[in-house]
DNA sequence: CGGAAGATTTCT
DNA sequence: GAAATCTTCCGA
């Protein structure tokens, strides 16, 4: 079943801890990939020093995030590697929920092609490969994520238990913001990014 | 208009 | 531990 709009029309904390082990996938030309969201972190716009919308005007990249929840924030970080968000809350809230590791579940030789590893735990084990793995670029920026492209579903099964909260992870320069609570991840779960803390 | 820095990954 | 590499933001 596929996640509707209203999923997404809450804070971005309660999403981010919501999406833990809900699939996330992609269909493109080269075929269908998905994925097990056990990673997340939120970004609370105005209210967080560590997010892109914090005390910024809602132009260039972040224009999306002032539209309403339910759609595809992409940027690239570093100039080498792209970094997917789902846009959460109403229009003019500019929260979004980082996505930073899956655990791939179909379409893994296409993700070990593009990523170029045999590693399983290595495909999505992080935002930027999580996207590499995906096949997710700028070209995903601003899609509807409920439409038939990229789209979240219900797993099988779905774990909801062992969630587990900690710190951001390379955000330092954020000051106290970085000790906040916003990164949620599956406990014990093998493909979350390997650092911890 | 120019410089600096970043929600990362990979290799040495 | 450092480089790769480019978009965006901020100061001049």
């Amino acid at each position: 079943m596929i996640i509707t709009r209203d999923f997404y029309q809450r804070d971005a904390v309660t999403v981010a801890r919501s999406l833990l082990g809900l699939t996330l996938v992609h269909e493109t030309e080269e075929g269908i990939t998905k994925g097990i969201i056990v990673e997340t972190e939120a970004y609370m716009g105005i209210k967080d020093p560590a997010a892109h919308s914090y005390k910024k005007s809602p132009s260039g990249r972040t224009n999306v995030q002032y539209g309403e929840g339910g759609y595809a924030y992409i940027y690239l970080i570093y100039g080498m590697y792209y970094c997917m968000n789902i846009v959460t809350n109403r229009a003019d809230i500019p929260e979004v929920v980082l996505l930073r590791a899956l655990e791939p579940i179909e379409g893994i030789d296409l993700m070990k092609k593009r990523r170029g590893t045999d590693k399983i735990l290595n495909l999505c084990s992080g935002p930027g490969k999580l996207c590499s793995a995906m096949g997710i670029t700028m070209d995903n920026y601003g899609t509807d994520l409920c439409g038939s492209q990229l789209y979240l579903e219900e797993s099988e099964g779905c774990k909801t238990d062992g969630i587990v909260a900690s710190r951001r992870i390379n955000i330092d320069y954020a000051g106290e913001a970085k000790d906040y609570l916003w990164r949620f991840t599956i406990k014990d779960n093998k493909y979350i990014s390997v650092k911890v803390k």
